[in-house]
DNA sequence: CAGGGAGGTTAGCGGTCGTTAACCTGGAGG
DNA sequence: CCTCCAGGTTAACGACCGCTAACCTCCCTG
């Protein structure tokens, strides 16, 4: 998932110490000078990678649904064998990795997307929406009880559970990462199941 | 919980609205002159109620962390009898109530809190914390197995299933207001449970 | 009926922020 | 060795925004 080497492109860098700022702060709340000084570089120097503060947030949350939607493309792709139960199974695995791994994004995902210029943001809630009808279809295949607008509901309420991950202590002091991720999973599971008729 | 009469006082007025707005673009996406235009005065005109924009905030704020302590802790002592099953049903309805009724202030609730004066924000974060305790002691009786560490982290991802609720469609598209809360209210029992060994 | 405060108004100041302009510099390539 | 460009720099502009100043006007009260 890194570039060629290990080593981030200044381009990657700014992204990243931008993602970290907005979600910090909020977009409106960062100034680019800022943004600047926490790559080393001060100011208008950014104008040379990107060409404005708007394009920034835009390439971050363009492509975080992007990732998202891959992710769960691929891991439907690579189920063949498995059953939907395994599928569901492995598309919570991947948000909840995402989210534990990534928390600056997850809290952008939700919260700037208003800031976008009308063209980005609908590609956005484009991926968006097919990411979620993506798991609208293996949770009803799972719970065939649920009709298609409370399985899209439920969906949205387990996003909701699994992206609060960044409330969940500043620094990860409650248990580890792998004991936090499996008790995501398991009230994920719960969630749905409850949400059909079990 | 209105306040004498049915009319809002024109304080209360400017706060709904600052509300729906700094839920909408955000705190500092908003200027004090869209603000007065929403409530038909302008610009600062609003200095003679408030002493600042970051006093809307803090209010807000304060307010949201208040009442759902309060709500909290009233269903708390009303529930002598019910036992802790009863007791935990009651605070899922009222946060649910909550969501479902005042979602800007849901949005803001966790969305702006960074953006308070350093008193303000200790204040909203204690009465935070005072009402994350409460329900996991309720929690911790319904499903004795859980840990204390636990049990916080499953609380605060069923704030964060609960709070989903802006998210499910702009407008109410989907099931009634009370499908849509009847489902939430399941899905938090389902995820507490399977938090739970059961 | 005088007067005074509550609750508006508009003009404008001061600071901040995104962006552009103009300039500099080290290192790769012919 | 000259050139040139990628990637910086600082200065500065223009817009916007929070807030204050100064003023106006009802309406309530003694």
């Amino acid at each position: 998932m890194a570039t060629r080497t290990d080593a981030l492109t200044r381009r990657e860098q700014i992204l990243k110490e931008a993602a970290r700022l907005f979600a910090e702060r909020g977009f409106h709340g960062v100034g680019v000078d800022e943004i600047g000084a926490a790559v080393g570089i001060s100011g208008p120097g950014l104008y040379r990678h990107f060409p404005g503060k708007d394009a920034m947030l835009a390439e971050l949350l363009v492509g975080i649904s992007g990732q998202l939607l891959n992710g769960a493309r691929r891991r439907v792709q690579e189920s063949d064998g498995g059953g939907p139960e395994a599928l569901l199974d492995s598309l919570i695995e991947g948000h909840i990795d995402f989210a534990l791994d990534d928390r600056p994004l997850i809290t952008l995902h939700d919260r700037e997307l208003d800031r976008l210029r009308d063209s980005d943001r609908k590609l956005v809630r484009q991926l968006q929406r097919q990411y979620v009808e993506l798991w609208v279809e293996v949770v009803r295949e799972v719970y065939p009880d649920l009709t298609e607008p409370t399985a899209r509901s439920a969906v949205h309420s387990v996003f909701g559970l699994l992206n609060s991950t960044p409330h969940l202590g500043r620094a990860g002091v409650l248990p580890g990462r792998g004991a936090t991720a499996e008790l995501l999973h398991r009230m994920a599971r719960g969630a749905f199941g409850s949400a059909a008729g079990v």
